[in-house]
DNA sequence: CGTTTGATTGACACGAGTCAACACCAGTGG
DNA sequence: CCACTGGTGTTGACTCGTGTCAATCAAACG
């Protein structure tokens, strides 16, 4: 089963084949997205529930004075909104950093969906809380950790969450964003966040070549980051250190 | 009805009074908690959901430093640990910040609760994704704006949202949280929240007695801050203005 | 009343921002 | 095929917001 939304809802419930198989069908029909664009803009309404099946984006707003924060990146697997159905109009907006495939599914097919499959229901509700859980941790880092450290911790945090859906081969994984996206996501501008990435480099704590991070030493990283992944409740799955197949993923 | 819970959750969903005599027996019986103390730490799993009904409280986090990262102010009327039930072992910590009056509900009792009325899991549901707003809006904030601002939108937020559970009279509300709390929330030094917080009084744009505060031109305090109030989704009732009656509580 | 916790102040250091230039592609079009 | 372009990454010089350390003051408290 390569669908990585699947791969990552197995961590928040106990799927059977019948939910894998009801959650391969809603994400049958997927569409492209280009690279850099909204796939949904602050204030909107919008009439579906977005998945990301392929490709890297990101939840940001944009403040009075014009700069950009990124409150999250999405991954391969995750949802844009799942609390649209609740809360109506969306607080902030989320664009493409490469281009995707996306998937949209209608409220109603959502609710259905939830009513008839109460393990997914649960592995839905797990998500949207993995998402809060993960703005914490980003609020934290951010508020208190020096900006070399904070860009670790963001490394270790994608490389944990590309693993669990296949993105990982070795240490290696992609990594697409640009240095002004990795600056706006920190809360830094481009320049220091040039100049803390080479420091990252220069320590050999990673490696970046094209679009692809490869960390030498995660647990050299991870200790360097103050990382925890204890926010990202994956302790469904065993430990996950060499319990994920290593699929490359093109 | 004087129970900020549910005045609150009348935001989230269009409670009957069936619902709201639910909310009121659940809360019935609560119990007293000190102030600087924890409720729960980081870790635990703890066998109830907890609510504030009277007193502050905030979600903390403690970095390998030493340091404190304050997420989240909890005021009247909310939850503490909604995601328990599905995530299993607490992210962060909460501590009280004023003495709390405390609910505490069994896992069983919510499950019965959400599964027999819908409007009431509606509005939950409804509350912790208000909580993941909230934490977006904080990460913007505190990534892209300087420390003065911050603080001024902390102040706005804390404003309306102490509003909505009947704590605001006129334009003034209780403000317990000591400049270290500021602080800590912030992601700025004691020191800094001190200089920070006197600026904005000599500015006119808050005054604090005792440990009550007052926004002598709310629109101003809103502008500088650049508030938006839309993250924290209240707009299903009218637009609070004056809508809410102004009952000052002790 | 001493003791303690929280608020305030000053001097100094450093992380990070800004501005501005320049280098390095990849894509485009003549 | 090669200039041109725009996006991205890189670098240096200077400024400024904030942190740190340390001392003092004020108010709350047992």
């Amino acid at each position: 089963m390569h669908n990585p939304m699947i791969l990552r809802l197995e961590h928040g419930a106990d799927l059977t084949d019948t939910d894998r198989t009801k959650l391969a069908e809603l994400s049958a029909s997927w569409h492209s997205a280009e690279a850099k664009i909204d796939l949904i803009r602050e204030y909107e309404e919008p009439e579906h529930v977005r998945i990301v099946l392929e490709g890297f984006a990101c939840r940001y707003k944009i403040l009075a004075n014009g700069r950009r924060s990124i409150v999250a990146f999405l991954v391969p697997g995750d949802f844009c909104d799942l609390h649209v159905p609740i809360l109506g109009e969306m607080d902030h907006s989320i664009g493409t950093i490469t281009s995707c495939k996306v998937v949209e599914i209608s409220h109603p097919a959502i609710n259905d969906v939830t009513e008839r499959f109460p393990r997914i229901a649960r592995a839905l509700w797990w998500s949207s809380l993995v998402d809060e859980g993960t703005l914490r941790a980003w609020l934290a880092t951010m508020g208190q950790l020096p900006a070399d450290k904070q860009m670790a911790h963001l490394f270790c945090e994608l490389h944990l969450r590309l693993k669990v859906v296949g993105y990982v081969s070795g240490t290696t994984f992609p990594m697409p964003m640009s240095q002004e996206d990795l600056a706006d996501a920190l809360g830094i501008s481009t320049v220091h966040a040039n100049r803390v990435l080479q420091q990252l480099r220069e320590d050999g704590l990673v490696v970046l070549r094209g679009k692809m991070l490869t960390i030498p030493d995660p647990e050299r990283l991870t200790e360097f980051a103050e990382f925890h992944p204890n926010y990202l409740h994956l302790n469904r799955k065993s430990k996950l250190g060499r319990a994920m197949p290593e699929e490359p993923v093109t």
